[in-house]
Formats: structure tokens, C-alpha cells, sequence
RNA sequence: GGGCGGUUAGCUCAGCUGGGAGAGCACCUGCCUUACAAGCAGGGGGUCACAAGUUCGAGCCUUGUACCGCCCACCA
């Protein structure tokens, strides 16, 4: 059962046990979960990353967390359910085999669609299983027998059903309207997708001579080569300098096209001149504008970013060169009134950073509005939580304030939208199967949309499809809704608000009842981590070097929900000496249970076991309750705390004399079961947190079953709990404490032992000293302790410790050096008294006796009552050794 | 222009519904004490950003201010 102490190394090393139980742990199906309708289900799905990317920290995080409630939901007897899988990445991935293929001097135009597709599914069968093989380093027990992929046959036929019940409802609808258009990556992109960057630019002034008179009208752009588009003037219509203006024309310079002056309630008197160019096919306010008052649409830049032949002279030139040059031509013209400098919110694209260009093209859109509503119900209804609570206002304030999503992208790589265009009568088709012919004039020459669906389409349906929707599965049923969704706060728009949505929609009902976001990983200097600053951890060469355990206690700890966390390696290694503690600690225990066959729980337990048991069982209960509330961080402190601070620093030391056969054969037993019981269940508690090192001892120590992760999780007996008991322990370790103190102050070297001389207030103190001698002389280093009560002449020449009822001496003939000792007593008399001072304002205030609880006012009365013995038996030390 | 978060020890951060300021690291002192030097014991170090308010009582609640960070936004 247990090794022998040469066979265990005196340091953790992870990457000895890591990979050898998470086999172990799939070999035997542990991650594996069938519906199983008699248990409470718990389930998550996980946020699928990038099929083809690598783990970086923010998935470690994320992973970690999610691990942590499954592995302790599972523990409680749940039947749970961590659904894993990855997505396809439109963009992203087709970015990657363009780049692969430009190495061969090809485009995928030479390689035309169904040959470039090929391509992109091998790179994927080749590059897409890095970062499961990442997620499973990283210890994660979700269910790979359940792992999905976006463009999965499932999945595919979940996009399919979905778009085509949507454009039955007419809530999909085909339209040219004002996109942005990225010209780089050569697509449409959402309005999410842009990034908004404040940029120095300028802000021109440009003068449009009216037609029929010398008058001229001055407008301000900050983009003056869109001017060649221009179908119009716009002012407010209350503005009186423009009044008389209004419904004539002005000449559009350079161009020379007559152009209406239009009144609109759109336009700030305030901003520029009040007068505005009407750009209605590169502008989204322009657009709109434009519907409003009929005006025309003239394309000027194109989809390659260069000038259009609607640009005239400026044809086929590149549109910021095209900037300079309509401004020099302008100036020449005299027609440019002023220039300002003046910073500008330019749109990028959020995959390559290219100035996005808005212009008019026929997409695909879903019709928000109706299917925002339930989404918006939903939050506030409380059907759906988030956590932190202040992030639902981010989730409501996006839905809100809406507007239509353009789901066609000009890829290949994606779900192709489920559309078939008759080449013969025109009809379109939308079908979840691919039609054969055309159902109006029954054609077979049918050509299919050749765009492809936003790739956070089929992210959207993700809790459902990876389920098995649209089939009726007995999984939909019994995990839909999942129980909670675990995610950065930088996707809430992207995918979380998408899947409420669609679930609503097609499921009827929430996809999750909680939504748990956390923070980014910033590096230690707080900046976000980014290929171009190269500040980037690799969460798989942390786990090569400190263990996944490690990693994951370390981002999971000093952390607060929805908070961003700096990652710093001097905590890594803090945490990695924490591990290396547990491991030691369980070493000890190994090596005190070699002739232990179990049995012991009915050997009446001594002082310190029940105290430990105590602990224990309340370090389980904050442990519990603080993952119910999601507080990871602090469940992950208390067993920090409780592990190193009360069974390693006081616990072990506390039964070393019983292991070691000092006692009787009993006793020893009786500290052999309690270090065993209270060592496998911390185990479990930690678990969730650090399942690697927790299996590797769980399976050292005597136990039931074959694996800690289907073990039973301890939910803290309250029954255990033993005040009493943990006021005597209280007490003593203060008197140890004390001693400590004098011994360490003094510089007194642990080869030299001392006596100690304690002075208690009663009979009752008395006894628990007495109970506790033999801890304090080993524990303190003290040769003999005499226990009086109440000594009427205290000892001369000797350090003085006061605790709660109990004086302590410790003699030092010939060794005391009285200016320490005179100093720490001065120092302790300070804190003293500066506790007393506020104690004493606070009990002499009429308001506090009167308006505050009893039991806080009794509380201070007790407080300064302490304080005052304290204080005197200090202050006679103080004189007695001046001699006075 | 709106919204959110932060400001606590030298550094990085905890501090739950208001009732004696905490941890880790760093620092100082002494220790290889047969689990662990990745360790043990002891110690120093804080006007909880600032101001006003509520309260018997504020790191925590209210308002305002300053600075840092993030998100959203169709004033060209």
C-alpha cells in the first residue's frame, strides 16, 4: 500500500505522475458520461477554440475553471457532462492554407474551391488536434468521446436546419445595405468584428459652389476622396444660414455632378460648418440618409480598396493614395477652405488590422430585433445569471441597441449558406437538403450562394447542436439547459448573447442558467498578451516546467470573478513550492502509515485530532460554499491555508512524539487514522483544483474505489465541529507561540533548551495547559514547563509572554540580554495600549452602549478587560526588571 | 460622448451581507530540528487615492474629485 521513504523523491516532480493518471483516467472512462436519468445532471459545454490554434494562457483559465466544477460537480454525485469540441474559424483557419499556399506561388484561385477546401480539411486533420492534446495536458476531464467539431456533420445540419427555419420565419433576408467590408481579407465583416481605434487625422474643408449662383456651401470630411461619391448636401433643417439653400444644388467639384441640398434632422449645426457631403455608398450614416431622401449610390472604392471607374481620373489609384491627391487638387482648385488636425475613430479589422471600408453590397442578414427581445427578457427575468452580476448591463446595453447581423462572409471555408439560385427562371431556394432541381420550373441548373455563414453562426448553436439537435436526443433532454457557461467577458457579444438567443429561438428555453466570465491574463506588467509585443506565455512549456497542477492553482488563486489576473512567475514558483509542500506533507504521512492496515476511528481521539477534524470539516465547508458561489479564488485560499498553515505547520508536528511510538500503541494507531482520514479528504477538496498530485497520494493512502475523481466529495460535518476543542488548541499554541517569540527575539539557538514557568488565571486554564504540556515543551523547545495558578511571586530574571488567561516565564539566567527584552516588552505595551485607546473611546461613547448590538458591545467590553491584564503584568515586568 | 472596473505593505493581489487591516513574494534575524532549505521559527513594514456625507462605528454604503485600465458609440 505505501512505498518505503527511499522510493519517494524528496521533491514533487509532475511530469512523473501527470501523463500516467490521465490515461489512467480515460482508460477507464472516468471522463466519459451517460445520461443517467435518476441523477441531478450538471453540465457544461465548452467554449470551442480554434481548431487549428495552440493553448494559450486565457484557454488555460478558462479550462481550469470549467475543470473545477465539473471535477467537483461529478465528485458530489452529479451526473456531469463537459462537453468539449473546437471551432472551425472561418477566417482565421482559410488565412492559415492561403499563407501555406502562397509558399507554393499559388492562390486559391488556382486551386478553385473544392480543391482549395480539400486543403484546408487536411490542414485541419493535421494541425486540429494540437490543442485537444493541449486542453488534456492541462488535465481536463471533459468527455472526448463526446468532442464535436463546428463543421461536424452534426453541426452542419444544426447551421442548415437552423438558417432555414430563420429565412422561413423571414427573419433571414438577402439585401444590399452598408456593410464593412475588410480589403484585405476580402469579406464582409460584422459590426462586432470592427475595432475602433482613435487615430490623428484631419478634418478638411471643402467649398461646393452652388449651381445658379455665386454662393458656395462649405463642408467638413475627415475622408475627402469618398467626395467622388457624393450625392448630396445635407443641413439641419432649422439652420438658418442654409434655410434658402435648401432643395437647390450645388456642383460636386472635380466631378462636376449636380447635387441636391437636402434638409436632415441627422446633422449638427454645431459640428464643422452644419453642412454635410452626402457619401451615401461609403458612410453608414450616409446610407441611411440617402434612403431617407432618395439619393443615388455611387460606389467610388472598390472591393480591392483602389478608386472605382466612378472616380473618374482617380480610377484604379489606391483610395488613402487617392486622399492626397483629390486635397492637392482641391487646393489648386482654391476650393479647399481650411484644414484641421483632429483625432478619428477609424474601424479596423479585427483579424488584420486594415482600415475598414463601408460599402453597399448584397449580404445576408438575421433580423435582430425579434430575437433580441427574449434574449433581453431572459436577463432580466434572472433566467439567465451573470456572474460577476455587473455584466449583464454589458449584455443588455449590446441588445438593446442592436442592429442587424450580416452573416455572409466571401469565404470559402465555413458552412456555404443553404441556398440555391434557378439559372433558368431566377427562383431562389432555400432547403436544408441540397435541392436537385428547381421547384418552380424544375431546372437542374441550380447554382448554390457561394458565401459562407459567419463563423459564430454555428458558435451560436453550439449548446444545442453538440447535443444532438435537431434529432430529440435523451441528452438534449436531460442536459439542455447546461447548468452554466464558463467564458472571457471579451466574447459576451460574440457568442454568449448569440447562443441566449438562438437558444431561446430554436430550444425554447435559456442555454444555461449561469454565465460565469472571467477576466484576461495580462503579463506582469499588466499589458495585454499579444504576438506583436511578444509577451506571450506558453501555458504548455509552464506545464513542462511546474506541472499543470501549478499552473492551474496559480491562475486560479489571488483572483477575484470577472477580474483580469497578471501572471508573474514568482507566483508560479510560490505555487510550485505549495505542491511540493503537499507532497512532502504526504510523504511524511506514507512513511508513518507503513504498518497501518486501517481502523482507528473508534480510539478515543486525542486533543489535537479533534481539533483537526474541526478544521478539517469547516475548511470543507468554505471549500463548498465558495465554489457554489463561483468565488474559486477563495475556495482555493482556504485549502491553501488549511494545508499549510494547520496540518503541516501545526498538525504533523503535533503527532510526530505518537508516530515515533512515544506513546502507546493506541495512540499511535488513533494519529496514523486521523493523518490518513483527514490527509485523503483534503486530497479530494483539492482535487478539482490540482487533480494530478491530489490522485497520485489519494492512491498512496488507504481508500475506497479507483480513482479520487469518482470518489466522494466531503461536504464538511458540522457535527465534527469542536469549539471547545479549538479554543483549548487556541490557547496553547499561543502559549507556544509565545515562546517562540522570547526564543526568536532573543536569538536563542534550538540546541538550547529552556524552561517556562506559566501562570494561569484558573483551575479550568490549568487543566488545558496541562493538556497541552507535551506539545509545548516540543514544540517550543522547553525542557519543563511548571503550571501554577495564579503565582503570587513571579519569577525574577525571565522573558515574559502574556496570552488570553495565562502569563509565561521563561527564565534566562546568564542569558537574557535585558535591553531585548526591556525593548520587546515596550513594544508590546505600545500595541497595547493603542488597542486600548481605541477600545476605551469606543466603550466611553454613550451612542455605541446604547445603538450598537449587545454582543459587539460585550465583545469590546471582554477585548479591553484582556487588554488590561495584558498591559499590567507587562508594565510589572517592565519595572521589575528595571529594578524599580 | 456614455458605461464599467481599479486605486489596500516595497511588488502582485485577497478582504463575502459595515463591528479588532491579510496573503504570497521581497526584506531583516536565527536554524540543514530524521516530511519538506522549493523548508522551519521569529521579526519589521499600511492616514486602505483624495474630499465630503450616512452611521454608535466605514477599506466596505452615498456623492464628488484625481489618476490608471477596459468596453461601447453612426457628429461627418
Amino acid at each position: 500500500m505505501c512505498s518505503g521513504k527511499e522510493t519517494i523523491p524528496t521533491s514533487y516532480d509532475p511530469s512523473m505522475v501527470e501523463e500516467k493518471w490521465y490515461k489512467y483516467w480515460r482508460e477507464n472512462g472516468f471522463f466519459h458520461t451517460e445520461v443517467e436519468k435518476g441523477k441531478e445532471p450538471f453540465c457544461i459545454v465548452m467554449p470551442p477554440p480554434n481548431v487549428t490554434g495552440s493553448l494559450h494562457l486565457g484557454h488555460a483559465l478558462d479550462n481550469t475553471m470549467q475543470d473545477i466544477l465539473i471535477r467537483w460537480r461529478r465528485m458530489q454525485g452529479y451526473n456531469a457532462l463537459w462537453v468539449p469540441g473546437t471551432d472551425h474559424a472561418g477566417i482565421a483557419t482559410q488565412a492559415r492554407v492561403e499563407e501555406q499556399i502562397a509558399k507554393e506561388g499559388k492562390t486559391k484561385y488556382d486551386l478553385g474551391r473544392e480543391k482549395f477546401l480539400e486543403r484546408v480539411w487536411e490542414w485541419k486533420r493535421e494541425y486540429g488536434g494540437k490543442i485537444t492534446k493541449q486542453l488534456a495536458l492541462l488535465g481536463s476531464s471533459c468527455d472526448w468521446d463526446r468532442e464535436r467539431f463546428t463543421m461536424d456533420e452534426g453541426c452542419s445540419r444544426a447551421v442548415r436546419e437552423v438558417f432555414v427555419r430563420l429565412y422561413e420565419k423571414g427573419l433571414i433576408y438577402r439585401g444590399s445595405y452598408i456593410i464593412n467590408w475588410c480589403t484585405k481579407c476580402q469579406t464582409t465583416i460584422s459590426d462586432i468584428e470592427v475595432e475602433h481605434e482613435e487615430q490623428p487625422g484631419g478634418l478638411w474643408y471643402i467649398s461646393y459652389p452652388m449651381k445658379d449662383s455665386d454662393e458656395s456651401v462649405v463642408v467638413a470630411t475627415t475622408r475627402p476622396e469618398t467626395m467622388l461619391g457624393d450625392t448630396g448636401i445635407a443641413v439641419h433643417p432649422e439652420d438658418s444660414r442654409y434655410r434658402h439653400l435648401i432643395g437647390k444644388t450645388a456642383i460636386l467639384p472635380i466631378i462636376e455632378r449636380e447635387i441636391p441640398i437636402i434638409a436632415d434632422e441627422f446633422v449638427d449645426p454645431d459640428f464643422g460648418t452644419g453642412a454635410v457631403k452626402v457619401t451615401p455608398a461609403h458612410d453608414p450614416n450616409d446610407f441611411e440618409m440617402g434612403k431617407r431622401h432618395n439619393l443615388q449610390q455611387i460606389q467610388v472604392i472598390g472591393l480591392d480598396g483602389k478608386m472605382t471607374a466612378e472616380a473618374g481620373k482617380y480610377a484604379e489609384m489606391d483610395r488613402f493614395e487617392c486622399r492626397e491627391k483629390i486635397v492637392e487638387e482641391l487646393d489648386q482648385l482654391n476650393l479647399l477652405k481650411k484644414v484641421e488636425e483632429r483625432p478619428h475613430a477609424v474601424g479596423h479589422c479585427y483579424r488584420c488590422g486594415t482600415d475598414i471600408e463601408p460599402l453597399v453590397s448584397e449580404q445576408w442578414f438575421v433580423k435582430m430585433k425579434p430575437l433580441a427581445e427574449p434574449a433581453i427578457l431572459a436577463a432580466k427575468e434572472g433566467r439567465v445569471r451573470f456572474v460577476p452580476e455587473r455584466f449583464t448591463k454589458v449584455y443588455l446595453n449590446w441588445l438593446e441597441n442592436i442592429r442587424d447581423w450580416c452573416i455572409s462572409r466571401q469565404l470559402w471555408w465555413g458552412h456555404r449558406i443553404p441556398v440555391w439560385y434557378c439559372r433558368d427562371c431566377g427562383e431562389e431556394i432555400c432547403s436544408s437538403e441540397d435541392p436537385s432541381a428547381c421547384i418552380k420550373c424544375g431546372s437542374q441548373a441550380l447554382e448554390q450562394d457561394p458565401n459562407v455563414l459567419d463563423t459564430w453562426f454555428s458558435s451560436g448553436l453550439w449548446p444545442f447542436s453538440t447535443l444532438g439537435w435537431p434529432e430529440k436526443t435523451g441528452e438534449l433532454e436531460h442536459f439542455y439547459p447546461t447548468s452554466v457557461l464558463v467564458t472571457g467577458r471579451d466574447i459576451i457579444f460574440f457568442w454568449v448573447a448569440r447562443m441566449i438567443f438562438m437558444g431561446l429561438e430554436f430550444m425554447q428555453d435559456v442555454p444555461f442558467h449561469e454565465v460565469f466570465i472571467h477576466g484576461l491574463i495580462l503579463d506582469s506588467l499588466g499589458r495585454k498578451m499579444s504576438k506583436s509585443l511578444g509577451n506571450g506565455v506558453d501555458p504548455i512549456e509552464v506545464i513542462d516546467n511546474y506541472g499543470a497542477d501549478t499552473l492551474r492553482f496559480m491562475l486560479i488563486t489571488g483572483n477575484t470573478p470577472g477580474n483580469d489576473i497578471r501572471f508573474r512567475f514568482e507566483r508560479l514558483e510560490g505555487t510550485r513550492n505549495f505542491a511540493n509542500k503537499i507532497w512532502n506533507a504526504s510523504r511524511f504521512v506514507m512513511m508513518n502509515l507503513t504498518d497501518y492496515a486501517g481502523g482507528g476511528n473508534e480510539i478515543p481521539p486525542a486533543l489535537e485530532d479533534r481539533w483537526i477534524i474541526s478544521r478539517f470539516n469547516k475548511t470543507a465547508k468554505n471549500v463548498t460554499y465558495n465554489l457554489e458561489n463561483y468565488e474559486l479564488g477563495e475556495a482555493a485560499r482556504y485549502l491553501y491555508e488549511f494545508i499549510w498553515g494547520e496540518f503541516c505547520d501545526w498538525y504533523i508536528e503535533l503527532v510526530k512524539e505518537r508516530l515515533h511510538g512515544k506513546e502507546t500503541e493506541e495512540s499511535r494507531k488513533r494519529a496514523q487514522y486521523t493523518l490518513a482520514y483527514v490527509l485523503s479528504n483534503t486530497m479530494k477538496l483539492l482535487h478539482p483544483f490540482m487533480p494530478f498530485i491530489t490522485e497520485e497520494i489519494w492512491q498512496h493512502l488507504p481508500h475506497e474505489g479507483m480513482s479520487i475523481m469518482v470518489s466522494p466529495w466531503p461536504e464538511g460535518k458540522e457535527d465534527l465541529y469542536d469549539e471547545k476543542t479549538e479554543k483549548k488548541m487556541l490557547l496553547i499554541m499561543d502559549i507556544i507561540r509565545g515562546i517562540r517569540n522570547i526564543r526568536g527575539e532573543m536569538n536563542i539557538v534550538p540546541s538550547q533548551k529552556v524552561e517556562a514557568i506559566i501562570s494561569v488565571r484558573d483551575a479550568e486554564l490549568a487543566s488545558i495547559v496541562e493538556e497541552g504540556i507535551k506539545h509545548i515543551k516540543k514544540l517550543a523547545n522547553v525542557s519543563e514547563i511548571k503550571i501554577f495558578v495564579n503565582l503570587p511571586e513571579k519569577p525574577g530574571k525571565a522573558a515574559t509572554s502574556v496570552a488570553a488567561g495565562a502569563e509565561i516565564y521563561v527564565p534566562l539566567e546568564g542569558v537574557i540580554d535585558f535591553d531585548v527584552e526591556l525593548s520587546r516588552l515596550n513594544k508590546e505595551i505600545t500595541d497595547i495600549c493603542k488597542e486600548l485607546e481605541r477600545v476605551d473611546k469606543k466603550l466611553s461613547n454613550e451612542n455605541f452602549l446604547n445603538k450598537a448590538p449587545g454582543e459587539v458591545v460585550e465583545k469590546e467590553k471582554n477585548k479591553k478587560d484582556e487588554m488590561e491584564e495584558k498591559k499590567r503584568i507587562l508594565e510589572n515586568r517592565l519595572r521589575l526588571l528595571r529594578g524599580e
